[in-house]
DNA sequence: TAAACATTAATAGTAATACTATTATATTTG
DNA sequence: CAAATATAATAGTATTACTATTAATGTTTA
């Protein structure tokens, strides 16, 4: 398993940077370091100014990797994404049973993240808490058309579409798929929001996560 | 009924602004115009000069009544869930049947909104479609956890706790109230979202609204 | 080994944003 | 009518989100 994982493909759309940030030291730093900078700080007083001086390198130097701190956002989004579809893939491959199929399938989208140490420019555990404050910044822009035209979120579009085809295996008559598909990503992520701010209106706790609700919520309307 | 609704009471937190808008020309012209220019242009490129301009008036005008533009974003959102909330209290207040109740209430929040004429300077339909592009916004911040202290999302809570009491009593027994409540809600607006730019992501179609998927799953899962 | 090329750092500069402060002029109200 | 208040106009500031230029450094390859 260790071998699988670290063989792990992560696609990034090309469009999203100027030079690929893997292949280089300093586009390495640039990963690491935004995701830290951005969790302390909040996506809204993220600069590349100040993200130069926690590097120890120049404002001018980030921007030969990406155009624009909305860009650099949407990558590592996408990244999440594609690390979150390479590990559904892996854990629902030998599963034939559909019920059990879309039981790993929620747990894994609505489960607390943790590192998992196998890329050590990205923390994982961090990432997964910018993707819970920070994702739906990504969507919310006048440019969305443009960039989901451009295949920005085809990633994310993935992930969601596995879980459309597990409910469809599940129960082939069940009219809403895309919908409760859809909702259970976005609604994961809105409610470990809810639990960290708006703690009234969920009813996760501290270091709950949303899977059993979700799970319950499957089965009772596929079953 | 149309005497009920002029009637109508709108609470907003009066450290949302710093002059009550409603109580002048200007102030009414400036929560149309910038509803208006919000929908026009997006939340991201809207400025307090912009909308000087536009309704013939000065940047520092509008600084008397709002301290920055998150803050009147904050005001229409918080104008929008108090007015969803007198609808909910007169749509539930004669009916006993708790389901029924339920449905009306899921109705209420899921349906496509329309303007009801009743508030000359608020066009309910605009401001819906600014809740479903710009409310989670307005939470996104560094500053929500203070934010949430001064009170700015009462109303929104109150609208999900509304749910949430009429949820437990159609089941007093199911677990998940609240998360149920708040998914009903968030996730309305964001079938709504994906309908109009993700389209592939939800079985929601261009005209339609998330009233059958979520009175669907609400009745699977609490019947 | 030297020339060529690519990468990075440093500096400077620009337009736009999100304000604040000041003053002059209306308008309302007591 | 005088005093208080509201508004418009102007100017100014710090910060942001960039772009452009140059110089220094390292790396490749002819």
């Amino acid at each position: 398993m260790h071998n699988l994982l670290s063989n792990l493909k992560i696609t990034i759309n090309d469009k999203l940077y100027v030079k690929n940030p893997e292949t280089s030291e300093l586009g390495l730093n640039i990963l690491k370091n935004s995701i830290l900078l951005i969790d302390e700080i909040g996506f809204d007083a993220f600069t590349f100014k100040k993200l130069g001086e926690r590097i120890q390198s120049n404002e001018s130097s980030i921007y030969r990797y990406f155009e624009n701190k909305h860009k650099l956002l949407v990558y590592l989004t996408s990244w999440y994404w594609s690390w979150m579809e390479y590990r559904m893939a892996f854990a629902t491959i030998n599963v034939s049973n559909p019920i059990e199929k879309l039981e790993k399938a929620i747990k894994l989208v609505t489960e607390n993240i943790i590192d998992d140490n196998t890329t050590p420019h990205i923390n994982e555990e961090v990432l997964s808490r910018i993707i819970v404050e920070e994702f739906t910044k990504t969507l919310m822009t006048k440019e969305v058309d443009n960039e989901n035209k451009e295949g920005f979120f085809l990633v994310y579009k993935r992930v969601i579409n596995r879980i459309i085809d597990i409910i469809k295996e599940v129960n082939p008559n069940y009219p809403y798929a895309k919908s409760l598909a859809s909702s259970i990503v976005e609604g994961s992520l809105h409610q470990h929001f809810l639990k960290n701010h708006l703690k009234t209106i969920t009813n996760l706790s501290e270091k709950e996560c949303a899977t059993d609700f979700y799970t319950d919520m499957a089965k009772k309307i596929l079953l």
